[in-house]
DNA sequence: GCATTAATTTTACTGCTCGAAAAAACTGTT
DNA sequence: AACAGTTTTTTCGAGCAGTAAAATTAATGC
């Protein structure tokens, strides 16, 4: 029903979202490196930001006093109010969750850290864990949290059509609960679930300057492989990362067996269980192992820098798994780079030959060009980063670009 | 540079191109009609549809005067002026080249078939031939193509990155020659490539209403094997479609010789070579007949329904092929329908079990559901009908809807 | 103190939408 | 034939956001 009208209404909320989107990008800018930068008249931008000025969005940022050489008036920077808002992320993993209380301009005010176990789920429900966490940061930050607008959750696993709970997930006792409405109906603030491979693939773009306009493809390597997609420009809706499982693909019908059940997943052969029970020729129809401690994977992969024979092994069938993986995902989608997470990517070099080969088998990567390969060890930044970004660019777009032309 | 600014230009372009959209749906409608369809007011109707009637872009359309029962003033249907516009669609397949002159309205004005053999473009380079083609339409309507708007071709293969030429092609002799700037230095017109499998994809869900917010996956089988997606309400951009080439995704590492010149493609199992390689027992490295008669396919599928081993055996492992490549789409991108068009689909019951057991192995299928199969015997007709609604919709938002406010 | 320079704001005007009221174009009834 | 009833379409005036260009503001340099 809902089409795009376009009235004075949108027109307006098209403009202010220009120019949050041009701070967000700069961090503060002065008006007319915002005119610049938006496209935007110099009387509109004065216009648009007298009215966010007002409403407590923006804010005059003082200047740098001292070092003023230039003649003519000195520009005045403006940036974001701070205190105008607070959301709270959560990152929930396999063996933590982390919860993270952020302001309007995009710092970090508070933060919790909680240790995971399989079992914890099972004695304690993920909504009432995330409601009695956030309870807490709530006493611990009352200024703060009463301006609370949002909450944003990165989870790994599979969104029900819904979108308020996974259908699977890689994280026990997980799946199946619904943790949007108990949330939702607590704070009072909307909830949203967003896929942890798509957030680090946006993250990391954001964190590589070189990487601004590439499209880009993750693969986290460790207890599990799951992939992310970024593409420039453009956010991939609600329903567009539905089905990201990278992990899950089937590299060999019928093959090894994986944690999630089926047989052949790429994740059976490159995950670190996959590969510990290659290594050890473990037969591969064995259920796997609940947790692979790090020191156990580590002691495999300098075996394997030392040149033995069944370490090797292992790395060699984790990279033909990420590599046919990646000449399949090359069929469908060709990001200019590929960009390897996570602890398995301490393990890469074991596994270059293989992947290189399995991707010089790929018709549009011959036609085309191969995508980049980089590594990139730590994963929890640019999630985080990405879980920032993400939140803060909806908030922007559906609440502060959207607020009424005068406050009378 | 050009960022969105939402102007009093934006706006009337938006409104316009919803208008344009509405009446696509519908063919005509009343003016009350149209208010509701868009969402805009009366007035403003009113507003664009005069400007666009005096542009001669829209014309009112004479009512059934017969059949009036209703009181009050009845209402007066607005249409496409068909003669606001024509454009040359061109389908470029292995066999054949179509060209069709349409009108503003959708409606086939005049349409030149001329079949294709491997040396037809060694012959005579594509660009020339479709020079001289658009050449004869140009002579056999005079009138019409003195307003020719655009041309727009129907291409197999993978576009290079300018988006003028085919970086790869299964049509031999294509690949490599710029086919749009020839085309619009002597027509003056714009030229764009569209890649048959999306197009298929599209028209697909406009033939069938009950496809029409599904997300559908067409699969191509025939002398090759292509595929093509589709997502309610977004059509896919230039770069987005970069990529799809299903039927070269690998299938088996280093497996069957596929005419690309890769190995394992599914292509090379499930296209109609490589099932008659697989039935005669032909080594896989053998390299492809250049083309297949319908009568020999036709006989080897008659041969399989009678249940002979060696035929059987040559749809089992095409079905094998394509269903654990729907299986790697799944963790990709997880359509609601699969729809499996061309010739090959006259085998479709021979190669329905391998499909539905290969599809029975992918986690996002038993999590998310599997897509729903279907069967469509012919493919020109939703290719055709997908060339013609994309280039209208473009013409409309691009040209169309951006006109200026009044003809002084 | 005054010219010069560069950033913002003010002013005057444009174009588009919308709601409400008016006009138009029919049917049916008296 | 005039009039009432209905539904569609157009007209009118207000409101809002944008732009260009002029005016204002706040520094620097002589």
């Amino acid at each position: 029903m809902d089409k795009g009208v376009g009235d004075s209404d949108s027109v307006r909320r098209q403009n202010r979202a220009l120019v949050l989107e041009a701070l967000r990008a700069a961090g503060s800018l002065a008006r007319t490196q915002l005119a610049a930068a938006t496209g935007l008249s110099h009387a509109s931008i004065t216009a648009i930001t007298q009215a966010m000025i007002a409403q407590g969005v923006l804010a005059d940022r003082p200047g740098p006093r001292g070092d003023q050489r230039a003649p003519g008036r000195p520009a005045v920077q403006i940036g974001f109010n701070r205190a105008a808002a607070y959301v709270v992320l959560v990152e929930l993993e396999v063996n933590r969750a982390r919860l993270s209380l952020v302001d309007y301009g995009g710092t970090l005010v508070d933060r919790i850290e909680a240790p995971l176990t399989p079992a914890s789920f099972r004695e304690l429900p993920a909504a009432r864990m995330l409601v009695e966490r956030i309870g807490q940061l709530r006493q611990r930050d009352p200024a703060e949290t009463a301006r609370l607008r949002r909450i944003a959750i990165s989870v790994q696993g599979i969104l029900d059509k819904s979108g308020s709970s996974l259908a699977w997930s890689p994280v026990p006792g997980l799946a199946g609960a619904d943790l949007v409405t108990p949330l939702r109906d607590t704070f009072g603030v909307p909830v949203t679930l967003s896929k942890r491979g798509r957030l680090l693939a946006e993250g990391t773009r954001r964190l590589d300057p070189s990487l601004g306009d590439a499209s880009i493809a993750t693969v986290f390597l460790g207890s599990t492989v799951a992939m992310g997609l970024s593409a420039p420009g453009r956010w991939l809706g609600r329903g567009e990362e539905g089905a990201t499982e990278f992990g899950h693909m089937n590299h060999v019908p019928n093959g090894a067996l994986c944690r999630c059940g089926m047989r052949g997943c790429i994740e059976a052969y490159a995950a670190d269980y996959g590969i510990l029970r290659t290594a050890f020729s473990v037969p591969e129809t064995t259920p796997p192992a609940a947790a692979i401690p790090a020191a156990e994977f580590d002691h495999l992969i300098s075996r394997g820098m030392n040149g033995d024979r069944a370490a090797t092994h292992g790395f060699n069938l984790a990279g033909r798994a990420i590599g046919y993986g990646l000449s399949r995902l090359l069929a469908l989608f060709a990001p200019s780079h590929v960009v390897i997470v996570g602890p398995g990517t301490r393990a890469f070099a074991l596994m270059r030959a293989e992947i290189d080969l399995a991707l010089a088998g790929s018709l549009v990567g011959r036609i085309s060009g191969l995508p980049q390969l980089r590594t990139l060890s730590d994963e929890s930044e640019p999630v985080f980063k990405g879980l920032v970004a993400e939140t803060l660019r909806q908030l922007d777009e559906t609440e502060i670009a959207a607020l009424p032309a005068i406050v009378p």
